[in-house]
DNA sequence: TGTACATCAGTGAACGCGCGTTCACTGATGTAC
DNA sequence: TGTACATCAGTGAACGCGCGTTCACTGATGTAC
C-alpha cells in the first residue's frame, strides 16, 4: 500500500493539521495519537512513518496554529492604517467567534498554561510565536519609540491571551461575553488616551 | 491501623494540600493519585478513604488554590488605601516570585487553558474563584460607578493572569521579567491617566 | 518503453507502562454494655 | 472503669484501560537496467 511521493506530503499535512486543532481543543496529554491518526484518516501504526515521536509533531502542530492565527491577524489588517491595524487586531483576537473555536485559536490561549511542560523544541517554538505576536501588535502602536511599543504590546498581549482564557472559563452567556468587551475596551482605551 | 478521627481529618488536609500544589505544577492530566499520596506521606491504595474520585480531589485542591491566593492578595491589601491597595494586588499578582512559583500561585494563571475541561464541581469552583478575584480588583477602582470598575477589572485581571501564562513561557531571564513589568505598568497606568 | 526488484506508506496486532479504581487484609480507634 | 466487638484508615497487590511505541506484513510506487 505504498503511497506517492506528494500523497504521503499530504498524508503529513493532513495529520499536522488534525494534531493542531485536536491539541487546542483538548490539550497535549489529552491528545492521543489513535485520535488525531483516526482524525486524520489513518490508523495508529502508520503515524512512526511521519514522525519520529508524539514530541515532534507537536512541536510541528503547534508551529502550525502560530502560522496559521498570525496569518489570519495579518491578513485582516492588510492596508490598513495603524491606528485601525490594532483595533482590529484586538478585535479580532478577543472576538466570540475565536473564544468559541478553540481549535482554531491561538495556542498561547488555547493551552498556554500547558505549553510550559513541552520539549525544548516546541518551548523554542513558542517562544518565536509569542514574540512574532508581541511584535505585530507593536507594530501598530504609534507615537511612541519603538522600545515604547513593545512594552506597550506585552501588557496589551498579556490582556488579549488572558481574556479569552477567563472568558472561556466564565461559562456564562452575559459574563463570559462581557470580559471579552470589558479587555477590549481596556487595551483600546488606554491607547487613545495616550497616543 | 485505624487512625484517630483528629488525624484523619489532618491527612485529609495533607492530601488537598498537596494534590493542591501538585496539580498547579504539573497540571490535571499530569498529576498522578500515586504522586499526590507519596508527596503526603501514604500509598495511594487509601485515597478512596478520604475522596470518591480524582475529580472529587481536583475540585477540591482547585478551592483550596483559590482560598489561598484570595486570602494571600487579601491580607496584602490589609488596612491600605484603594490606589495603593490596587497597586499591591497588582504588584503581587504579577511578582517574579508567584510567577516562579507556579505550585502556589493563582489557579488561573498555572492551570488556566486546562480548567476548561474540568468536571462540573470543578468548574463551578473556578467561576467563583474568577469572579471573587474579579470584585476583589473592582474593589479598589475608585471615581467610577461600581459597573464601571467591574468593567475595568475584567480588563485587569485578563492582563494579570495573561501576564504571569506569558512570562512563564518566555525562557528567557529579560524577556520575562520585562513581561512582567510591561503588564504591571500597562495596568496601572490605565488607572492613573483615566481617575 | 518494459521488466524485475527494492522501497516504503499504511495496516492491525502486540508490547510495556502508568493510570484510576478496587479489594482483602491489618490493627488501632471508637462504641456498647 | 473495664471488656468485647465493630469500625475503618492505611497497606499493597491486582484489575482493566488507554497510552506511546514497535513490528511483521501487504502491495502499490519508485528505481535500475
Amino acid at each position: 500500500m505504498r503511497k506517492s511521493r506528494e500523497e504521503t506530503l499530504r498524508t503529513r499535512e493532513r495529520i499536522i493539521d488534525a494534531a493542531s486543532e485536536e491539541i487546542r481543543a483538548n490539550g497535549v496529554a489529552g491528545s492521543g495519537l489513535a485520535g488525531v491518526m483516526k482524525a486524520a484518516g489513518l490508523t495508529h501504526g502508520g503515524f512512526y512513518k511521519h514522525f519520529g515521536s508524539k514530541d515532534q509533531l507537536v512541536t510541528e502542530s503547534v508551529a502550525r496554529a502560530f502560522e496559521q492565527i498570525l496569518g489570519e491577524l495579518q491578513s485582516s489588517i492588510k492596508g490598513k492604517r495603524p491606528d485601525d491595524a490594532l483595533a482590529t487586531l484586538v478585535g479580532e483576537y478577543l472576538s466570540s467567534h475565536l473564544r468559541d473555536e478553540v481549535e482554531k485559536s491561538c495556542p498561547l490561549s488555547a493551552i498556554g498554561t500547558e505549553l510550559r511542560r513541552t520539549d525544548s523544541g516546541t518551548a523554542a517554538i513558542v517562544r518565536s510565536g509569542m514574540e512574532r505576536l508581541i511584535s505585530l501588535v507593536a507594530q501598530q502602536i504609534t507615537g511612541v519609540s519603538g522600545r515604547q511599543a513593545k512594552a506597550r504590546a506585552h501588557g496589551m498581549v498579556a490582556a488579549m491571551v488572558g481574556g479569552i482564557v477567563l472568558s472561556r472559563l466564565a461559562h456564562d452567556r452575559h459574563l463570559d461575553d462581557s470580559i471579552l468587551r470589558d479587555t477590549r475596551k481596556f487595551i483600546l482605551h488606554l491607547k487613545r488616551s495616550r497616543s
